[in-house]
DNA sequence: CACCAGGCAAGTA
DNA sequence: TACTTGCATGGT
């Protein structure tokens, strides 16, 4: 019988699961509202990017045709809310472009090609870097891809799980050594950390009190 | 008031 | 290559 010691953070992802429940991410009701949320959320609080979910709902705008062609003002006002607007809209459009371009504005070829692949034609796009393409890979697609955040970061490498400095591949790389590579275990796990980050390991409290990963 | 939030690219030396 | 800065709203 397989040692569950060959994948050490799973006895970290089953505290946090233990703890929370599962987080059944990603919160969006469509693949193109998940690829669009991950844009907005760079840098910025979940519930801003909300509201301008909502208002580009509200403006018919969530199709890959009509984000390419709304005016950059149009798009800038709906997603204003999100902060980093006129960054923001060209972002929007270059990745819009992009699926246009070289997927026929059809998700599901992205989705469908080779993880490798796709993450290249991401990372191509001017505004997309590894966390939002790895996000789109994880939780659009459905890849297991781990994605790496802040709350990751700092919540391992506080509890000595990984070094300070430490760049998003070689996280990337020790949790897909630590772990069997499952979409769905992933997909939790990542969604898990960002409930405790947010919980017991702020960054303005450095000491992470009654955390459930203290003991780790 | 200061600080923070599910990053990324461009500028500087 | 290694640091620094700009981007911006809304909540605590």
């Amino acid at each position: 019988m397989p040692s569950m010691s060959q994948h050490p953070f799973i006895k970290i992802y089953q505290c946090l699961y233990d703890y929370y429940g599962p987080q059944n991410w990603w919160p969006a009701e469509t693949p193109l509202e998940m690829v669009v949320g991950a844009v907005l959320t760079q840098n910025t609080n979940w519930k801003n990017v909300e509201v301008a979910i909502s208002s580009l709902k509200r403006a018919n705008l969530l199709s890959i045709e009509a984000l390419a062609s709304v005016s950059h003002e149009q798009l800038a006002s709906c997603i204003r809310s999100a902060g980093y607007y006129n960054l923001k809209t060209k972002r929007l459009k270059n990745l819009m472009n992009m699926l246009a371009l070289q997927y026929d504005s059809d998700l599901q070829l992205l989705f469908a090609a080779d993880p490798k692949q796709s993450r290249r034609q991401l990372l191509e796009v001017n505004g997309i870097g590894p966390e939002t393409a790895d996000s789109i890979l994880l939780y659009g697609a459905g890849h297991a891809v781990f994605v790496v955040d802040a709350y990751t970061h700092r919540v391992f490498s506080r509890h000595l799980l990984l070094p300070e400095e430490c760049s998003y591949e070689e996280i990337q790389e020790t949790f897909s050594a630590n772990l069997p590579p499952d979409a769905s275990l992933f997909n939790e796990f990542h969604a898990l950390i960002v409930s405790v980050a947010k919980e017991f390991c702020k960054k303005s409290t450095p000491l992470c009190e009654n955390c459930p990963l203290n003991g780790f």
